[in-house]
RNA sequence: GGUGGAGUGGCCGAGAGGCGAGGCAACGGCCUGCAAAGCCGUCUACACGGGUUCAAAUCCCGUCUCCACCUCCA
């Protein structure tokens, strides 16, 4: 496998070498469980889904780490706002997350830890960076030392005196520059007892750029291969991220990826701006899949925007997908054996996980594929099938895979269904053997108007529920 | 102010010095009793102004517009 990853850090896209051989590590931050997720959040999951799976194809054993953010500020404001604890409201939304994630196939991460179960190694993190001279406590905060680590500002190539000042806390007076950030957070007069830990310091609790440092030590080691993540966490948390970690004498993130914007309207879409479509509403109007294609077919690093007819495209050009796929299963039957993927697939998604050029050799084997079933070419169909789901499973986009299952109806349904379909379609066979076309064109409009769509192939009427 | 990204055909969306990504829509043809689906074909685009080059959407200079980060953010 040769991929080739574009790295923030180095700006350019480097060769993908594992820091073991046959392995992965990858660690991307998860969400900060202050809501439900929206289109956005979740487009940055699957990004890393496909790069997950693209890595497996490929023969790498990956270790997938993806945190979950359950104590901050906002989460804190939230809960209280509506009057629950915060760690209800919290794991209320980790749920909602983990539901949008399944729903759209995302597959689970090898583990996924939660900050709030790694105050200890945090705590530990804290003592090696204030050993190191690189923190240092005041009335029960910890700040980072940014002039004392001269990297600070490399992996988004800002300077430091250029920057503004972090306003992570209400008391700037204890930092030793204004550029410090928070390490941790002295506990506050207003807030729950129950978001607040002992340590050295006091009781209080994190700074959100220090769980990711501590988990992502804990799960992959001081090195590994890959952290992503949104484009908006380049700065200030990977930065902060990575200063913390090397400071304290980790070598950290080998690769830095990070996906591009969802907007809406022109504008990213954000809890902030209040221009969000939440992943639950979306997938009532459009099958999951769907949403899925959408999100994945663009470029990971490009930003697309969110509307209803480029989801309606999306939908359509899946559809065309789908149903080469369905067909070319009643003829051949889905199992057609080991497939091997087509080297312009490969080559697409090597080059930096190129998913539009690997979505167009999708189209081109279905191409191939539909024009060998017009030839009743069986040989032909089953290889443009088999290659076609070999593609689609790397993308998670398989119209065959359980994932993907109609649902609904009960198997008992399903039957009384097909047989009652085929009683109306044998009418209509009938009515166009005696060449009584209003009768049979009836019918078809019946059927039509209760969702079922029917199409004449050389063998007979096939029909299926239209959306 | 600092840093980064983007402007592509009717639309979405790739590419990144020379061979027309792909999809959607439209139109024409084949197929069909008619459709649908499918196949074939048509629609030759790269914000603007200069420059380099045999050759520029792609490189260089300038201009305009939009977006993002520097505060929480996927």
């Amino acid at each position: 496998m040769s991929l080739r990853l574009y790295d923030t850090a180095a700006r350019a896209v480097r060769d993908f070498t594992p820091l073991r051989a046959g392995q992965a590590s990858v660690y991307v931050c998860g969400l900060t469980v202050q809501g439900p997720p929206h289109v956005g959040h979740v487009r940055a999951a699957l990004a890393f889904d496909v790069l997950r799976r693209w890595m497996t194809a490929g023969g790498l054993e990956v270790s997938y780490v993806r945190n979950v953010t359950d104590i901050d500020d906002k989460i804190l404001v939230k809960a209280a706002a509506h009057g629950v604890p915060w760690w209800a409201w919290a794991y209320e939304n980790e749920l909602a997350c983990t539901r949008a994630y399944d729903v759209l196939g995302v597959l689970p991460p090898t583990y996924e830890p939660r900050a709030t179960g790694h105050v200890p190694d945090m705590v530990a993190l804290i003592e090696r960076l204030i050993e190191r001279g690189h923190a240092y406590a005041a009335d029960g905060d910890v700040y980072f030392d940014v002039r004392s680590f001269p990297g600070y500002g490399e992996l988004t190539g800002q300077k430091a005196d250029d920057l503004q000042p972090a306003a992570d806390t209400d008391s700037d007076e204890r930092k030793r520059d204004p550029r410090d950030f928070a390490l941790w957070k002295a506990h506050k007069p207003g807030e729950p007892d129950t978001a607040a830990w002992p340590t050295p310091w006091g009781r209080g609790r994190p700074g959100w750029h220090l769980e990711c440092s501590a988990m992502a030590e804990r799960y992959l080691g001081a090195e590994f291969d890959v952290h992503g993540g949104g484009l908006d966490l380049r700065f200030p948390h990977h930065e902060n991220e990575r200063a913390q970690s090397q400071a304290a004498g980790d070598a950290f993130a080998r690769y830095w990826l990070h996906n591009g914007w969802v907007t809406l309207g022109g504008e990213k879409m954000s809890k902030s701006l209040g221009n969000t479509a939440l992943v639950d509403e979306v997938v009532r109007r459009v099958r999951p899949v769907e949403l899925r294609y959408y999100l994945v077919a663009p470029h990971y690093r490009s930003t697309i925007e969110f509307t209803d007819a480029a989801l309606a495209e999306a939908g359509a050009a899946y559809r065309r997908i789908e149903s080469f796929v369905r067909r070319a299963a009643e003829r051949v039957g889905a199992d057609t054996g080991k497939a091997e993927l087509p080297p312009e697939f490969t080559a697409a998604l090597d080059d930096d996980l190129g998913t539009p050029a690997a979505v167009a050799a999708v189209h081109e084997a279905v191409r191939q594929g539909n024009t060998a079933l017009a030839a009743e070419d069986d040989d032909a169909v089953a290889a443009a099938l088999g290659s076609v789901r070999a593609m689609l499973a790397v993308l998670g986009l398989d119209p065959l895979d359980p994932q993907w299952a109609t649902g609904g109806g009960s198997d008992r349904l399903t039957e009384v269904t097909d047989g009652l379909v085929g009683l109306a379609l044998e009418q209509r066979q009938a009515a166009r053997a005696r060449k009584d076309y209003a009768a049979a064109d009836a019918i078809r409009d019946q059927l039509t108007s209760l969702g079922v769509s029917v199409e004449d192939t050389p063998h007979g009427p096939r029909w299926e529920l239209s959306r």
